[in-house]
DNA sequence: CATCTGTTTTTTGGATCCAATTTGCAATAT
DNA sequence: ATATTGCAAATTGGATCCAAAAAACAGATG
């Protein structure tokens, strides 16, 4: 887990530093799933002492990130796959609707911004940025919306999910689909058919939905069958 | 405010409790938007130092109820129009998809409850219950659904616009029309038709949004012109 | 060997204390 | 009268300390 308080903003409290890289953590999948976070532990990881870091996983727990019981400490949750399946319902109801009411009122910078992501997603070597530069691309054609709830409820969304996507992006061809997707999406924002825009939305939220849930039976199943024998 | 920890279940720590009491407060608008929440007081209030408050506070950030600035303290959220009516908004895009997901696999005491609690919704003389008791009776036919992130979602929605809502139903005739739409809602249920369930409640949410706004706009306009003679 | 019981170690929730920052107010200057 | 400067009070973020609860462990018992 990198510690750098400059991403954040200067000045920054501790216990915002704190929350930053532990959410940044969690949702990259650099501590995994069911993994104690020791108060303790943490605190000496940033000089610190332990109130700042309680504050830290007080918001991690408010988002849902990590579940704590009383006196047994934060664990980092671990979602079932039905639990991912609604995250992923969730977002193809709200994000088709949020690019639908952006494209009447999208600014060319803002679509700009939208295909350089996209194409800085589809060139990205390194699988630990795809996540951040997939959020990005949407994020951008969403800004135009001037919808600031459904864009935060969409980011805690994908701050539950996120962590899961990697593996499965990399040991399949989900990342070739997720960038014909990407050229798709743009093309119908570019054309201002906010129609075809919002069902392709829904359609690359969806299949990587399945994809995902896909994958991840297989690999539980998988693990299971290795405990077992 | 009220402090009773055995509503919240017993032996939850301090600042779970307080917790509780500050988002109750907050949402039943007994602390006004804008309002300071001194720690210190809160503290004494409850007999505890303030760290468990500042925990309960930080809690209530991450919920958007309160929002803090560095070293000068959080203060209740006082939401705009927009913000407002972005609320609605999202709510009558979740609220009806989660009631048609529901529908299918409704059980006989779901339906019951949900019956149960409209008519406590019609018949409750005391207007500071109402945001509670209609809750509950979207709650309970949203239940079985088994969708428990869209339905938390749908609690943090309401609870930032909850306190809104009282005085609008109090000096209009929203009460009556929204005990008339519910009644519509538990018939088209009844008959498991999803799709008039689900019109009618997006409806029911936009028909209380456009109210609301309507609502407070003319109070706004008439405390600003207050304020300038 | 497994299991139960009592004790030690960890770990947490909260209290108290301290330093940094903001706010309120009074005295002064314009 | 208004603006400005310089404390003093209020308030917050964080450190340190303490008690309660849980986990880990060791020895006793079947």
């Amino acid at each position: 887990m990198k510690v750098k308080a400059t991403d954040i903003g200067q000045m920054a409290s501790a216990s915002e530093v704190i929350f930053e890289a532990l959410r940044e953590a969690i949702t990259q999948g650099e501590v995994k799933e069911g993994e104690a976070l020791r108060q303790d532990r943490i605190a000496r990881m940033f000089n610190v002492s332990r109130i700042p870091v309680r504050e830290a996983l007080t918001r991690l727990e408010e988002q849902g990130l990590v579940s704590t019981q009383r006196y047994r400490g934060a664990v980092v949750s671990s979602l079932s796959i039905a639990e991912i399946e609604e995250v992923f319902e969730f977002r193809a109801l709200i994000e088709p609707e949020v690019l639908r009411l952006a494209i009447p009122r999208m600014s060319e910078t803002a679509l700009a911004r939208g295909a350089e992501f996209a194409a800085a997603f589809a060139s990205e070597p390194d699988s630990a940025r795809w996540g951040e530069l997939n959020r990005r691309f949407h994020y951008a054609l969403y800004e135009d919306s001037a919808r600031p709830y459904y864009l935060s409820t969409i980011n805690a969304a994908l701050d539950r999910v996120d962590r899961y996507s990697r593996a499965q992006l990399v040991l399949t061809d989900g990342m070739a689909r997720a960038q014909r997707e990407h050229e798709a999406i743009l093309a119908a924002v570019v054309a201002r058919d906010a129609d075809q825009a919002a069902a392709l939305t829904r359609e690359h939220i969806l299949a990587a939905g399945r994809s995902l849930v896909d994958f991840l039976s297989r690999s539980r199943a998988g693990e299971k069958a290795v405990r077992a024998g």
